[in-house]
DNA sequence: CTATGAACATTCTGTTCATTG
DNA sequence: CAATGAACAGAATGTTCATAG
């Protein structure tokens, strides 16, 4: 999805399916998780993702194929069912990891580039 | 312009903005030209702006009060105008150009943050 | 044909509403 | 109330059309 011609900065939608892929690496989070953890990273750099955007980013993976759904209980006394994520194709989130590296690359590059010549 | 909370990186529309006045500053080019040259600089990052959002940006910078317009005949035996522009007010293109050094400054933090974290 | 600008169309993202447990 | 998801709305940006010289 890393597109081709004309475009500017990477896409916040690329960027959180990143760390959708991230997440369901390290084997722990569902949804709302996530955003929480990403908003206490990011804070600091005034970015706070919203659910929507999360929720977004996690039906298109399922849609590429890249992860796959699978409910379950939550922790605790509640009862309440979540929604984790596994991985449909491992080496389809490896690749995809590898474009998004190549868009950030490029992006950060952008941006020093802009900093350098105007600064 | 740049904005306070949840917002992900810098807008295409800013960072034309801030050449916009470079532009000026440096005295010369009009409008395809400017985006000409931006072409050039920024192709290698695969980034390429369109004459649209080069209109828009210095528009938009003549209704925040920071630019005005000049009409010109073009060099050259074509007798064409181009429009050229001037500061309207000097001091808040330089506030605008701290501005965006912030908004670019963030948005660095939060790609290399990123990076760091996932790869 | 080149430069400027507006109109139109789409994509991206934020806000609000609905459903379930 | 917390989590998920869809619907709706607006902003940002790309594409196409119009006008002038």
């Amino acid at each position: 999805m890393p597109r081709g011609e004309g475009k500017f900065l990477i896409k916040q939608r690329a960027f959180l399916k990143l760390f959708m892929i991230r997440f369901v690496e390290e084997n722990k989070l569902y949804g709302m998780q996530a955003m929480d953890e990403l908003k206490m990273t990011f804070k600091q750099f005034g970015y706070e993702p919203n659910h929507s955007e999360i929720y977004r980013s996690l039906h298109e993976l399922i849609d590429d194929g890249i992860l796959k759904r699978q409910k379950k209980l939550q922790e605790g006394a509640k009862y309440k069912e979540v929604v984790i994520y596994q991985f449909a194709d491992y080496e389809k989130a490896k690749l995809y990891k590898k474009q998004v590296k190549t868009d950030l690359d490029r992006s950060m590059g952008l941006l020093r580039k802009a900093l350098e010549d105007v600064y």
